[in-house]
DNA sequence: GGTATCGTGTAGAACGTTCTCCATTGGTAG
DNA sequence: CTACCAATGGAGAACGTTCTACACGATACC
């Protein structure tokens, strides 16, 4: 009933050659006369031919790029996404998305099937694993991480840099006078070390020392909730802050709900910046001070270094992308 | 360097029985002893295998689907793919996702590159090709359309209600007394019939025709600015709307927006409802009455036929999700 | 005691590529 | 004229599975 797909054999019939003359001219390999080019050529298109990726990952190349996602919801993944793409786009390199889950347990489960469909290499977006993990799956392909700081000799990473973009904001709002500044941070999990929130939440502490200012952190969770609950208790304090800098935008977004509530208005009573600068952050209802990651560059980076990698660079390499800070209107002054 | 693969015939000498016999016991095949059964899984634990997948692609099935997604950023796309993985999470099946863009053309070339790579079905989400090419598509592969109104003869398709839903927002704000409703839609794309901000158009027209009202339809687009333009035209009429139906949810901030500069409160002088419940919408600064799509059980029902199909069935079906209104903070009763 | 029947295991041919040789041709140097 | 070489095309063996066909022994039936 489905028509059979046609095949390098096909091809080969029509234009009266060998198989081995045919997979020659599709690869653009060496020894292929004008002649041979252009008769395989007009074969191939008079009947549609397309190479079966299957039976090449058998013996040659696939041209299958695997983007491991941990967590689908996370708001500067499509960024990334058209990162990679807009690299990949004019290459013969195709790209598809596993969608790995927050458990470690899911996310090993699907680099190995990634590995197992035959990708040429692997990005893997704040995978959540130990280090002997990643140092494993790195040895059977080639793998590019992105957003995990630490060292990677067998892999190479892109980073944004946290420690800066915490820093850009600290700075900013010491600028406008504000001396007392509380960071809100992501809860600790066990094991894994250098993910962002980790290293934003030292980069605000590394800025503070260097105003000469103390700092304020407090761990709920890059939620809204996590946010808003983080915020009221900063709030109840006698000495409240005149500033919250939150490490995830929807923390900030429950900070302002908090403050709201608090019938304190922003930026006049509290200052509210965030980090991401995901969509909503620049709708004019909240336009929220926030830090941009770029995923743009940072994909299109990833898918870079892992070409690279593939077509046989053996040194690691670590790319770090530098954050822009981008001021709206939940900073400004503090009331003298 | 890289170590060899663990194939079939090294689970089968470690077990001293035929390549056969193991490919038997992997795919739990008819016509296995027990002692056999023991015998293999034990080398296969033993030594690590796991099949590889190109392989198995060029003789049986491979047990990957691929889900084509036309716009990363669509902000239920993480739902419905969570629906999917859910439901199969417990199968031997893995879910592959594929960036096709906006873009006609390069969602064509994703799915050839799906089927090149042998997926064993596909899931199509709002799809930008005409009829004749899904058709094409779902002769090579099974197939399952999601979010396109218009007949199946030969996919399966899960659609959201979208008549029903558009109808649950005009019953809610009849129901409070509005009588002047006014609907912000998309602009109409050429080639693509059957696009849920059509039907929901179509649904807010009936709707209204139900209550003896005049229906008033805008289109501009389905943007934060697309719903702002909108708005402010619709509030500078003689006769101002009393409530403001926007097709997305996106579309419903700007309109808020709008509200906002125009010095009116929502929703004591302007009610506004969206489409599409976004994470956002239930955010208690913003508080927007959507129709939620239930992302979840689409997908879920997406995969469900999708599996169905390939394990056999033939009959066409047409799965048609209901919404529910989530009424929230932006409607209420109009100023009297 | 012959012959179906059943249950279990194996041989070996696919599947559609790539890629390493090898054969052929024509040209050129000696 | 011989020897060598470069350029091109082809034969055929992989790659790791699945699956059809069959072999073998044990049991059941007449």
């Amino acid at each position: 009933m489905t028509s059979r797909r046609v095949t390098i054999a096909d091809v080969a019939r029509r234009a009266g050659v060998s198989t081995a003359a045919v997979s020659k001219v599709v690869r653009g390999a060496y020894g292929v006369s004008a002649e041979m080019q252009a008769k395989v050529t007009q074969a191939i298109d008079e009947l549609g031919y397309r190479p079966h990726a299957a039976a090449r990952a058998l013996r040659g190349r696939t041209y299958t790029l695997g983007v491991m996602l941990s967590d689908t919801r996370n708001p500067f993944f499509p960024d990334i996404i058209e990162g990679v793409t807009g690299r990949l786009g004019d290459t013969e390199y195709q790209v598809l998305l596993g969608p790995g889950g927050i458990e470690p347990k899911t996310q090993a489960r699907m680099t190995d099937a990634m590995i197992d469909r035959s990708m040429g290499g692997l990005i893997l977006i704040s995978p959540v694993m130990t280090d002997a993990e990643l140092a494993a799956i790195a040895t059977a392909i080639p793998v590019v991480v992105v957003g995990r700081h630490g060292g990677a000799t067998t892999y190479d990473a892109v980073v944004n840099d946290d420690v800066m973009g915490a820093g850009l904001v600290v700075d900013h709002l010491v600028g406008l006078g504000h001396t007392r500044i509380a960071h809100i941070t992501h809860l600790e999990r066990a094991h894994a070390q250098g993910l962002p929130h980790t290293v934003r939440a030292e980069g605000y502490r590394q800025a503070m020392r260097a105003h000469g200012l103390a700092d304020d952190v407090l761990a709920t969770s890059f939620t809204e909730e996590g946010g808003f609950e983080g915020a009221r208790e900063l709030l109840a304090r006698d000495d409240r802050p005149t500033a919250i800098f939150a490490g995830a935008d929807i923390a900030a977004l429950g900070v302002l709900r908090a403050a709201d509530e608090a019938g304190l208005s922003v930026p006049e009573d509290l200052s509210v910046a965030g980090y991401d600068n995901i969509g909503i952050a620049s709708l004019k209802r909240i336009s929220l001070t926030s830090v941009d990651q770029d995923g743009h560059v940072i994909g299109a980076t990833a898918a870079q270094l892992l070409v690279e990698r593939i077509e046989g660079r053996s040194r690691s390499v670590t790319s770090s992308v530098s954050p822009t800070l981008i001021v709206r209107g939940t900073t400004g002054p503090p009331r003298p």
